[in-house]
RNA sequence: GCCCUCAUCGUCUAGGGGACUAGGACGCAAGCCUUUCAAGCUUGAGACCGGAGUUCGAAUCUCCGUGAGGGCACCA
């Protein structure tokens, strides 16, 4: 039998992490298996529908790497993929189950509905219409009166809904009340549309977040209505606020550690300079671990080894300062050209004008330092704005290196660099290493290098010296020198 | 309130009766290295929610508490 599963988000809003992460252990789930992994849209409450989400949310998917083998923007033979589009088939079941007795048609008005809450009727309903005899219902239909479609839950008994997290969990009947199936608008309700889809879409796995874990054992009664087979349950855990106190959501603005941002949108991943490749290995991480300790590792190798059986069935936090760390291992393992490339964007949004190929030189020493691609910015500001210098003499002096050592080793460096045919990094290095060691008491280059770093780029962080000045370019490099000088 | 679920270092987790003196990672602290900041290396502090059982033996199984999360819509 061939897996297929799905993810099937309401486009009421831009792609949440903890989505991500759900359809991330469902594409893993499917890849594993060889399988499919199907897109649909469920936007059959049509008054939360927010135009674009869908396609805002595909394209946070995209960017992940999760890719679909059917969906509504590319299609696929059980489609269409997008629940209204879809109204005729829900009908014909919802009528199915009226005729064969699995539901009924419904005539209470919003005010009746408000009177059973207010009178504290479980589930504010009372089931009034369930037995009505056949004629009444025909009257009230013939009247034009509208209407919803019920099911009919089994008053009493249990139901046991076997999870692939969980294990098996047991329901009373009598918990659960005549959810209605389709609505007065002639739209079904999820409960009744994603059986009918995925029914109809040949789904083998329905993994789905937990807050669908109360409503399951009325979802196993429809099937068995319907006689149709039931397909695996795994119901995954949600992702809590970095507080612990509810699900993770927009409105927290926690900073527990002080310095991460609450990030909730798949974008917001993006546009804070983290990597796809490090979003899914940090969200594989959480509630599901590869096994061995190893904490960095590709999604294909992940893959082999899912399964979701292993899912921590308990909520858990996202370790944001993890984040950090992991995607920090992924820039390491970048080329740098490719780092140049993705850091461009950051560069140019704080008014830079890069050139890819001047910013190579410096790429090595970016790699091990970032976090975050647009940290970036701060690193390389030296090399784009023509800051006035900040240092005195004093401060470009050493206890190893006074003043008039100090001036005499800037002056070495100087007619280097105002000289030297050789402007690379092996002679920069060489020729700095030793007019520092030839101008501190010591005889050892730190001081002058140290202070030569901070005056040549006036940061007080910033890439080490040789590549530094490599990346200013030798005019850039010399008329900072005279800048240098000039203040002793 | 009722129902369901869950519970290991600060956080993410491994472990599923004896190999647990409870392992790893992030973060934190210290040291080394060092031209800043990093990175890297070494070391350290740090947890089985509580109580009863079952058992020769419980982090692991059972029950009861407690705590946390979820659900109780013509939302998904």
């Amino acid at each position: 039998m061939t897996v297929r599963v799905r993810f099937a988000p309401s486009p009421t809003g831009y792609l949440h992490i903890g989505g991500a992460r759900s359809a991330l252990f469902t594409w893993m789930f499917a890849r594993k298996h060889g399988g499919q992994f199907i897109l649909r849209v469920e936007d059959t409450d049509e008054k939360r529908t927010v135009e674009g989400a869908a396609e805002s949310q595909m394209a946070a998917l995209r960017w992940l790497g999760l890719d679909w083998d059917e969906g509504p923007d590319i299609g696929g033979p059980y489609g269409p993929y997008i629940q209204t589009e879809r109204r005729e088939i829900y009908q014909k079941w919802a009528n199915w189950l009226v005729d064969n007795g699995h539901a009924y048609k419904c005539f209470a008005t919003a005010e009746e509905l408000k009177a059973m809450r207010d009178a504290g009727v479980p589930f504010g309903y009372d089931r009034r219409y369930r037995d009505m005899p056949a004629d009444e219902i025909a009257k009230l239909e013939a009247e034009g009166k509208p209407f919803v479609i019920r099911f009919k839950m089994p008053l009493e008994g249990q139901t046991v809904i076997n999870d692939a997290i969980r294990g098996e969990v047991t329901f009373e009947n009598s918990q659960i009340t005549d959810f209605v199936l389709m609505k007065s608008t002639g739209l079904p309700t999820y409960h009744l549309a994603h059986i009918v889809d995925d029914h109809t879409m040949k789904i083998t796995h329905i993994t789905r977040g937990d807050e669908w874990l109360n409503t399951a054992p009325l979802h196993v009664n429809i099937w068995k209505a319907f006689g149709w087979e039931m397909p695996v349950l795994a119901h995954l855990p949600v992702i809590l606020n970095p507080s612990g106190k509810g699900k993770l959501s927009k409105r927290t603005q926690s900073f527990q550690d002080g310095q991460f941002q609450v990030l909730v949108r798949v974008s917001e991943f993006q546009e804070g300079g983290y990597l796809p490749t490090a979003v899914n290995n940090f969200l594989a991480n959480v509630g599901w671990a590869f096994g061995d300790d190893t904490e960095i590792f590709t999604l294909e190798d992940a893959m082999a080894r899912f399964e979701l059986e292993d899912i921590n069935p308990a909520p858990a936090r996202l370790p944001y300062s993890k984040l950090d760390w992991i995607n920090g291992q992924y820039i390491q393992e970048m080329e740098s050209l490719d780092l140049a490339k993705a850091v461009k964007p950051y560069l140019e949004e704080a008014g830079f004008e890069v050139n890819v190929d001047s910013l190579l030189i410096v790429m090595p020493a970016m790699k091990i330092r970032l976090k975050r691609l647009p940290e970036a910015v701060e690193f390389l500001r030296f090399l784009f704005e023509e800051s006035p210098l900040e240092q005195t003499a004093e401060s470009l002096s050493h206890k190893q290196m006074p003043a008039e050592q100090a001036k005499a080793a800037y002056q070495a460096a100087y007619d280097f660099v105002a000289s030297s045919d050789s402007f690379d990094l092996d002679s920069i290095s060489e020729k700095m290493l030793a007019i520092g060691e030839a101008n501190t008491n010591s005889g050892k280059a730190g001081p002058f290098l140290g202070k030569l770093r901070l005056g040549m780029t006036g940061q007080k962080v910033s890439p080490p010296l040789y590549e530094s000045m490599m990346a200013m370019g030798q005019a850039r490099s010399k008329q900072r020198l005279e800048e240098i000088l000039s203040k002793f």
